[in-house]
DNA sequence: GCTATTGTGAACCACATCGTTAATTAACCG
DNA sequence: CGGTTAATTAACGATGTGGTTCACAATAGC
């Protein structure tokens, strides 16, 4: 996998349990096996997973007795937003629209 | 890799060469040849990416003659923006500021 | 029909990813 | 100290990814 930011970030999402880890942190923090609980995988799967995140930047750990409590970190969903959002015009209906008719005045330019 | 959609969004995006025929797309449709000129791969690597990007549905290919032109599809990057606008209080700040102010009131009430 | 251009397919390699089980670290508690 | 709980590390296997080279299909144009 490329080693920049955002290929880390887009390669850390690309993982329904890795989403949804997040979407559990979204409700606040958690333990390993609290995060660990609804997937039917071992507790080192879910180990590495949280390890992808970490490194991704969208969890950070603490570390309370022998727990280590997970938090959300969005910072890099932000980034995600920001690149998305450059290509917004692309599907939010009016560029298609755009197009059509520019493709439509073209064919009759053609005529 | 998975095989939900958001997740082969997300994994076809995890990668800069791909990103960047994205970004090349939305000046308009290319050939593969000129999708390949700013790369220093070979083309069947870029027919791969390309293959990636169809399967993701990001883009789709016509056919003239002996060239397949390629057309940016943006209606996923949609769905990726809808998956993390559901994130969004979680960095832009009011946030931060809102769950500071919470464990603050909350350290109070410790005392 | 021959040749050049455009692009894909097949076979292969190096390496990453995702999962497992078993062992290990670290901390609490009686 | 000994036992329990929480989590990670190590080692392994199956599969996927991204790159290569070489061969091939399809079309244009002389």
């Amino acid at each position: 996998m490329a080693d920049d930011a955002l290929s880390t970030t887009f390669a850390a999402l690309a993982d329904p349990t890795r989403r949804a880890i997040l979407a559990r942190l979204a409700g606040g923090e958690a333990t390993v096996t609290e995060l660990a609980e609804p997937f039917a995988v071992s507790l080192p799967a879910i180990s590495k997973h949280l390890k992808v995140l970490e490194k991704a930047g969208l969890i950070t750990r603490g570390r309370t007795a022998q727990w280590r409590p997970c938090r959300l970190e969005a910072r890099p969903l932000g980034e995600v937003a920001d690149w998305v959002e450059e290509y917004r015009r692309f599907w939010d209906g009016s560029f298609d629209r755009l197009a059509e008719h520019l493709r439509a005045v073209q064919e009759g330019e053609a005529r």
